[in-house]
DNA sequence: AGCACGCCGACT
DNA sequence: GTCGGCGTGCTC
């Protein structure tokens, strides 16, 4: 009988493709492992087989396998193939999609050659004949033979041999050889049987090599957390820790990845970016030495490769410590996924489909293999809080720091009525500059952050100060270098630049940067004896670790940052954090600008003052009295929670609602546009009018000559996404022919960020 | 997404 | 004459 496989191809189509089997491949094409195919004109592609069934497909005519990449054990475990179509369906976008970031580059060769293969060193030991000898028997044997006899007797002290138990450890060939004088004796030695040669995979991984050392042991409030932990997994799948910035949540996951470990059980440990979180990663290789291992995106493919191999072998990993893409690495016997810093926008992906975000992928993959999920942020995302006090989640706080140290005191400064009453030295208000000063004084360190944007400056005139102003909003603009263009941060009008001051005539009008680099003019001015560093997205990153150590050392005192600073890094001497102005974030027009706010301001101020003494937090602004900076002055994470919600509720956000968003593509702009406008008048027809939202042409509407408008859907969270996933496709099926004539593309943003 | 096919301009 | 530009269409 005629057997067909359905086959994910990594190509960016939503159909699986079926091939017809040949007679001798029949035993070895089964779900999961990977297959070798021709495709269209003259191309060939590595793809895995979803399934295998016997119909024939009437509508075209069907290619056979060429061949199968794998042995006995397909390269994909069932649970991930259903990961995939997980993936597939409620992110709308192709499984050849989902599939590309699932396997590894190394792991899907276009062509046969570039196949990935293991690394192989050639070893030696002791030849069958003289296995059992004792070591003396065998030298005795050659005694007539010098040169030889000391290769054996080598070979003897490398490998530590002991015959009362006849245990070795390997020797590899390249290490004999550099103890030995004569290459030409080895060869006899090998030639006569004496010594054999064998080839072991050996991996390209690096090893372990530092001491290990115990976890340190939980204080009462980190056991209570611990406790409480274990409890809620009795009857939830998903916890979420909240504890406050340096609560000790680390440790508290150390202790249960220990205990899971001693259980056999797998942990993958996931962070929103491996490369700023290196105490992070020290710490847990200091714990679990060579049962972790690191997986980031930066990894080469063949070592990607190798690691995924392993995790198919009976030697696996039993700790993954990676970012987003360590979600699809295949596991055996998960227990359970820890996602730290589980609010962080970087578990999404956004640019190439798939526009997953880890943080939920990793909560189906692990309910697919069995495991426990645990959600830990210091300021969690609506959505999961939301899902804790829904009772969706467990929910353990840690409102208490690590060895009780208070959380830092938090001083609100109004930069409007400093300015109205000149007391503003550029960025710096009185009270900031004081408590840099005095920290300084006091031998202690201060961390200055600074929200760039990417972009930054003003447009002044240098003759009388001028500054170019929004006629809508009494906002200065800001100055956008790439376009060259002055845009309000507050309502998005742009404007051009003025290259001639209207209040005086000058032409002397200069783009005064309010970037970190200013800042630091400024702080030098005002304190000369600081010692600065600047940390942004400006910096290139082989000077982040220097910039970092440096810091740490004590060479410098201020380190003034973007956004990167607010996060991983643990200085202990760092007393006082300034926030220069919490403003430009919280002006944005994202219904989500208040939640970013204050959960950035929560994380810098978390830096401030990690040992006994409490630390301080300056946090400049013009709009004291806005919720987020009145709560971050309260410290209270849970009256903000419960006052934007309100307001979530309200304009049906989410977590009340579900956002999707439709990007249509076309050559002419009228052609989008109609198309658009129809797809979202049968959307409309069934969620509602104001469920849908557009068509709209966005900020950059056309981008490499093509026309773009977005459709928002925002549907309520009650509405099962299957059913809403279903009506899409509906949806889509009705325009298809316009969009094939149209040659119209449609991607889709589930839970854009 | 790739890749081939196809139909027009500036070169040895 | 052809080499090569990228528009269009298809992939089991």
């Amino acid at each position: 009988m005629e057997l067909y496989a359905d086959i994910i191809l990594p190509v960016p189509l939503q159909q699986l493709f079926t091939y017809g089997i040949p007679a001798e491949l029949v035993s070895s094409v089964t779900a999961g492992v990977r297959v070798y195919v021709p495709f269209g004109r003259g191309r060939h592609l590595t793809g895995i087989v979803a399934s295998v069934h016997k119909n024939k497909p009437t509508e075209y005519q069907t290619k056979d396998i060429i061949s199968v990449l794998d042995g006995e054990t397909p390269m994909v475990l069932p649970y991930q193939l259903k990961l995939i179509e997980w993936i597939s369906r409620y992110y709308l976008c192709a499984p050849g999609d989902v599939m590309k970031v699932l396997l590894p580059g190394g792991l899907r060769p276009e062509s046969r050659q570039t196949a990935y293969k293991p690394k192989t060193e050639c070893f030696v030991r002791i030849s069958g004949k003289w296995e059992a000898a004792h070591p003396d028997t065998v030298l005795e044997e050659l005694k007539k033979h010098p040169k030889q006899q000391d290769i054996l007797r080598k070979y003897y002290e490398l490998s530590c041999y002991n015959h009362n138990d006849n245990t070795c450890k390997p020797v590899s060939k390249r290490l004999l050889q550099e103890q030995i004088e004569s290459k030409s004796a080895l060869q006899t030695v090998i030639k006569n049987n004496y010594l054999e040669l064998y080839n072991v995979e050996i991996g390209r991984l690096p090893q372990y090599r530092g001491k290990l050392v115990e976890p340190y042991s939980l204080t009462p409030v980190q056991q209570e957390a611990f406790e409480g932990i274990k409890n809620s997994f009795k009857d939830k799948n998903i916890s979420l820790l909240y504890g406050v910035t340096s609560s000790g949540k680390t440790e508290i996951y150390i202790k249960l990845i220990k205990e899971l470990l001693e259980q056999g059980k797998q942990v993958l440990y996931l962070l929103p970016e491996i490369a700023l979180t290196t105490q992070i990663m020290h710490r847990l290789q200091q714990v679990f030495g060579d049962k972790l291992c690191i997986y980031h995106s930066n990894c080469a493919d063949n070592i990607r490769a190798e690691i995924w191999q392993r995790q198919l072998s009976d030697n696996p990993f039993q700790l993954i410590l990676g970012a987003r893409s360590a979600v699809m690495l295949p596991f055996r016997d998960l227990g359970l996924v820890i996602v730290d810093e589980e609010h962080e926008t970087a578990y999404k992906q956004e640019d190439p489909a798939p526009r997953y975000n880890a943080r939920n992928v990793a909560i189906i993959m692990a309910s697919m293999c069995g495991a426990k999920t645990l959600l830990g942020s210091a300021t969690p995302s609506f959505e999961s809080f939301a899902n804790a006090v829904w009772e969706k989640y467990g929910l353990i706080t840690l409102n208490q720091r690590y060895n009780n140290v208070e959380l830092p005191d938090v001083q609100v400064v109004d930069i409007a009525e400093m300015q109205k009453k000149k007391y503003m030295q550029g960025l710096f208000s009185p009270q900031m500059t004081e408590a840099v000063r005095e920290a300084l004084n006091s031998g202690e360190q201060v961390i200055l952050f600074h929200n760039r944007r990417g972009y930054s400056g003003t447009v002044e005139c240098k003759e009388c100060g001028r500054v170019q102003k929004c006629s809508c909003c009494d906002v200065s603009l800001t100055y956008h270098k790439n376009s060259d263009v002055a845009v309000c941060h507050y309502c998005g009008r742009k404007y051009k630049v003025e290259h001639i001051c209207p209040e005086c005539g000058s032409q002397n009008i200069v783009e005064r940067g309010y970037g970190t680099e200013r800042v630091a003019e400024q702080l030098k001015l005002l304190i000369p004896e600081a010692k600065i560093a600047i940390m942004d997205s400006d910096t290139s990153k082989n000077r982040y670790e220097d910039i970092i150590r440096d810091f740490q050392d004590g060479i410098t005192n201020v380190l003034i940052g973007t956004q990167m600073i607010s996060k991983g890094f643990d200085f202990d001497n760092v007393s006082t954090v300034g926030v220069l102005q919490a403003d430009s974030m919280m002006n944005l027009p994202d219904f989500r600008a208040a939640e970013r706010t204050y959960q950035l301001i929560a994380q810098v101020t978390g830096r401030a003052g990690r040992r006994q003494k409490r630390g301080k937090v300056i946090l400049q602004t013009r709009q004291p009295e806005h919720e987020a900076i009145k709560q971050l002055e309260a410290n209270s994470y849970r009256a903000f929670f419960n006052n934007q919600m309100e307001e979530r509720h309200l304009f049906a956000y989410p977590p009340y609602s579900r956002i999707t968003t439709i990007k249509l593509k076309g050559k002419y702009a009228n052609k989008v546009e109609a198309v658009a406008e129809s797809l979202c008048c049968i959307l409309r027809k069934h969620f509602g009018e104001d469920s849908i939202l557009g068509p709209d042409a966005p900020m950059v509407s056309k981008v490499n000559m093509l026309h773009i408008r977005n459709i928002i859907m925002k549907i309520d969270h009650k509405i099962n996404y299957i059913q809403t996933r279903q009506m899409i496709d509906y949806a889509l099926s009705c325009i298809k022919t316009e969009i094939q004539n149209q040659d119209i593309r449609i991607s889709f943003d589930v839970d854009p960020l």
